[in-house]
This record gives structure tokens, C-alpha cells and sequence, in this order.
DNA sequence: TGCCACTAGTAGACAAGTCATCTATGAGAC
DNA sequence: GTCTCATAGATGACTTGTCTACTAGTGGCA
């Protein structure tokens, strides 16, 4: 649900092939919903069946044929449905969280690996998300809400951080 | 893979019956990991085909048979294995954030009401985790490592609530 | 006596997500 | 000339996750 809504959403700002959302989601949206290319063409294909897309086969000038996919009025008025309905409660599903909760049975050297690596997972993540923050123009109400949802990952990141190092000092 | 490994690493602090997880997971785990009934006795019968775990039918003296689940000595490898193997990433996945994105459609008193109900959810779950923080005795090095993962999640929640107020302020 | 809540487990359908593999084409590298 | 990369799209098999609805016993309460 929460994945066709977006992808509504995405292409009621500009349509889209698969592929064209694929990227999308890997630089913009993936930050807090990431997307596999499998499930974004098998969406669309759901969306076209349920009349909230349409498709226009657009011939490559040499390059393959285009699928631009956008949005109908029926599919406006889905995400609209969608937008103001009651949110989905949101899991935490944090597979190195799991492992920490576990990290006894790790050892010294097994949790200062695990910290380790999820700093570098966190510092790269802080350092693409303030490089797309610095890209993005804060020109309409749209855009400034889209660079809070980064400036949300941007804190949780430093949050993030900022526990690990008292974590790895207490337990590694 | 990874709920898989939890409920071994679970098991192997004490056995248990599906039940008993779920109420496990609900009040502690659950925070950053949540497994649904039917999955969790769908695992379980997954990891005793698999030789990783073993049944013992109790007798309810009275009440209910239980089906009291216990790790193999091949379900203790199988953990430490999957503890020592390169950590899962770490998709965030947070619909909040989705709607957020798109909050330019929801207009001011929808973002409004948005915001409200998260921050709701945030406080709920700030007091609860504190509750069960307040809860925990720090026994031992792994029951120090559990209250590190709930002081993580006291520390993201915190900044989510810090983040709600000053997008609230400047948006709804 | 009937109803409800709790404990304990099961079944089935379906939606969502992952992983690997496949077909094409054009552009540029070697 | 072949090879790799980026574009564009698709499928099959599989695992995970969610939702609903059951069976069945116990204890409390009104």
C-alpha cells in the first residue's frame, strides 16, 4: 500500500518509467522507503490495472522503448484517499539492533566489528544526506517539507552517532 | 533470516513457548524488532525442521498444552554464525516520512493532524520504553547490552520529538 | 448460566519484499 | 571487434510479513 502510494505520489510530480523511479527512490525517497526494481514494475503494472496509472509506450530514438507511466484522475483522488487517511503505526525493523541485543554472546571483538561497521554505515549515510540536502532547492512548500523529511535523517544520524561512541566506549 | 536468529538467540536465554514469545516480543525486542503471531509459530516450526530448536509437549495441569521450544547445540552454531556474519543493512522504512513528503497535498491541517498523531505515537512509545528502562535490572554484561538498544531508542525518540516541534512550528 | 478475558496454538489467504536471471539497445573503452 | 556499462523492462521462485478467523481450556464476574 504505502509503496503504491508513493510511487502515486512520485509520478503526480512528474511521470516516470520504472526505471526513471528506480533511480528516484535510490537518491530522494529511498532514504526512508527503499524500493527494489522487481517490486516497483510489478506496482506499476498494478496501479495501470487498477486505473490509477496510465501508460505511454514512448519509441527510443535508438534507445529501448520507454514506458512512461502517470498518474489518472482516479489515482489523484487515491492518493488523496491514501494522504488523509489514519497512518500506518511505523516498526522498527533495525537487524543491528537485533545483534547488539545479542552482542554478550559476541564478544569484545565481535560488538567492536559490529559498532564498527554501523559507523560507517551511519557516516556515509550523514554524509549523503547532507550532499542531497545541499543540492536541493527549498523553492515551493513541497520541497522545504521534502528537505525536512532529510533533515529528520540528517538528526537521527547524529543521534545515531553520538550513541554509538558511548556505546563502543562502554562495551568495546 | 534475521527473526529467525532472534528467536534462537531468545530461546537460548531461556525456553519458551510461541506464546511466551510473542509477549516477549511485544514488551521488549518488539521495540525495534515486531514478529506477528503467525510468523513467530511459522519460525518456530521452521527452526525445529531445520534441527536448530526441539519441542517438548507440557502438559497443562489444566490449562493449555504448552510446547516448550529449546535451542539444539546446532541452533547455538547456527546463532553464533549469524552473529558473526556481515551485518544485514538497514532499510529504513517509515511511512510517516513518506506522507510527510508528499504533506504538500495534505494542506496545512492535515500536515497538522499528521504531525499530532505522530507525535503522539512518539510520546507513547518514549514513556513506555523509559517504563521498561526504569524496569530493567543491569545484571549482566548482555542485560547491560539490552539497555544500550533501549537507550538508543530513547535517544531517536527524543530526537524525533525535537524534530516534530520545529517542523510543527514552521509548517502546520 | 452466560459472557468475557486470558492462555496456547493453528490455518489460510494474501500482500510485500528479495534475489537471480533474462532480453534488448546504444555508447564508449580497450 | 569485442567488452563493459547504462538504459529499459520483465519474470520466476522464494521468503517474510499481515490479517482474519478459528479451536479449546481456565478463571472471574454478575
Amino acid at each position: 500500500m504505502v509503496l503504491s502510494r508513493i510511487i502515486l505520489g512520485l509520478l503526480a510530480i512528474a511521470p516516470m518509467t520504472g526505471y526513471d523511479l528506480k533511480r528516484h527512490f535510490d537518491s530522494t525517497v529511498g532514504h526512508f522507503w527503499a524500493a527494489d526494481k522487481a517490486q516497483i514494475y510489478r506496482t506499476l503494472a498494478r496501479l495501470v490495472a487498477d486505473g490509477f496509472a496510465e501508460v505511454e509506450k514512448v519509441a527510443g530514438a535508438g534507445a529501448p522503448d520507454r514506458q512512461e507511466h502517470r498518474v489518472t484522475a482516479a489515482g489523484r483522488a487515491a492518493l488523496a484517499e491514501w494522504l488523509s487517511s489514519e497512518p500506518e503505526r511505523h516498526v522498527q525493523r533495525d537487524p543491528f539492533l537485533a545483534r547488539v541485543f545479542f552482542g554478550a554472546d559476541l564478544g569484545a571483538d565481535g560488538l567492536r566489528a559490529l559498532f564498527a561497521s554501523r559507523r560507517e554505515e551511519a557516516r556515509s549515510q550523514l554524509a549523503d544526506f547532507e550532499r542531497v540536502r545541499a543540492e536541493t532547492a527549498a523553492a515551493d512548500r513541497g520541497a522545504r517539507l521534502r528537505l525536512a523529511t532529510l533533515d529528520n535523517g540528517i538528526a537521527h544520524l547524529r543521534t545515531e552517532l553520538a550513541w554509538l561512541e558511548a556505546a563502543e566506549g562502554e562495551f568495546a
